[in-house]
DNA sequence: CCGAACGGAATGAACATTCATTCCCAATCA
DNA sequence: TGATTGGGAATGAATGTTCATTCCGTTCGG
């Protein structure tokens, strides 16, 4: 991200590039076999032979094997709340926020499945740091502000704030761990139908 | 649970209880670590001593770390079956019958929590075997076959079935998950204020 | 006393991480 | 221009550790 007029004076843009690519390249990797095999049983080495390269150079990337999954944890976590934030209806009425982050999060979903299965998966492990932690709190912290001041509105049902949430996420994660399962087909008709479901959940 | 007149006609009693125990003893400190840590991250001399037993022991009872897991689930899949179908409202509204089974899994999810949060946290793990595999298909199934019947009946949303379920499974637990983290207190009032949430997800 | 059950050290395989070496390429020089 | 070279990047075999499983001397119930 930043560019330092470092030791070389200009440096090699495309030396820059191909880094960052071999970069990602691990990432992806990595998050394929996390989660089809999980954490502890992904070994270093099958993760630099899908990526491409040898086994010593996942080390010049990442310090260690912890580093990669909560890189891959945070960059993906914060990858769905930008998308979620960005053009947040803020003064629009619960079910067009609703709307809003049902659709928002069904299109990184859609876009990335390995990756919403790998946040789903990971989800409070012991190997995520007090980094990566954070992350969740403050979405989480946000989410409650919304619902709350829409049940203050009397468009949510008055119950706990964190029921009401853990319903929705809930309702959501179910949709797609079956389509992930292959026993459900994510076309947009089923999530719309989908959302209206757990909006009827919620709502006043 | 079947009693063969076996190999010793009349069997000491206090042996085979005291074995019964033993394995017992096993498994639960056994789901225990695999929740907290995963399968691969579980070591089996850590289950030992946990279980208070020696390393060894312990493949007198299960032929390896994979049979412990596969018993685990099975186990508590077929504990969680049961308690469904006992007394299971056949010929009621579908209301009733989801009250049914909403409260059914709450009441295992109360009592075991450790046991619940295995069998979210291994659903369809590579390490489970075509038997426990099987085990969770049959329970798919016949849910499915009540859903579609009610929806006949005009008393659920004719949406997918398998759409309503994953959407009721998947609300169930996210609740459980946030209780499980700490930010909600499973009362019988939150379950029920679950329930009605769920419903209303579903409902025609 | 006997045989089965037990415990825990022993074993061999697999793992995360390191490091001595090779490779690549851009800058330099003839 | 074409050969040389210096240094960072990449590599994969080597290392020390950890693990699942086995083995055998000991214990215990009957």
């Amino acid at each position: 991200m930043s560019s330092p007029a470092a030791t070389t004076s200009r440096t090699t843009l495309s030396g820059e590039a191909a880094k960052a690519f071999k970069r990602d390249a691990i990432l992806v990797a990595a998050v394929d076999l996390f989660v089809e095999r999980g954490f502890h049983g992904t070994a270093v080495p099958e993760i630099a032979e899908r990526a491409g390269v040898g086994a010593g150079t996942i080390y010049r990337y990442f310090a260690s094997k912890e580093a990669i999954v909560n890189a891959i944890y945070q960059r993906y976590k914060g990858e769905i709340f930008a998308r979620i934030m960005k053009g947040f209806p803020l003064e629009a009425p619960a079910r067009q926020q609703f709307h809003h982050m049902w659709q928002g999060f069904a299109a990184f979903a859609t876009a990335e499945p390995k990756a919403f299965a790998f946040l789903e998966l990971h989800h409070h492990a012991s190997y995520l740091d007090a980094e990566s932690c954070g992350v969740e709190d403050r979405v989480m912290r946000l989410g409650l502000g919304f619902v709350q001041a829409a049940q203050a509105r009397g468009e949510l049902k008055a119950m706990p704030a964190m029921l009401l949430i853990s319903i929705a996420i809930g309702a959501f994660n179910g949709v797609m761990r079956k389509a992930w399962e292959g026993h459900l087909e994510l076309t947009p008709e089923l999530i719309a139908q989908a959302e209206q479901c757990a909006w009827e959940a919620i709502r006043a």
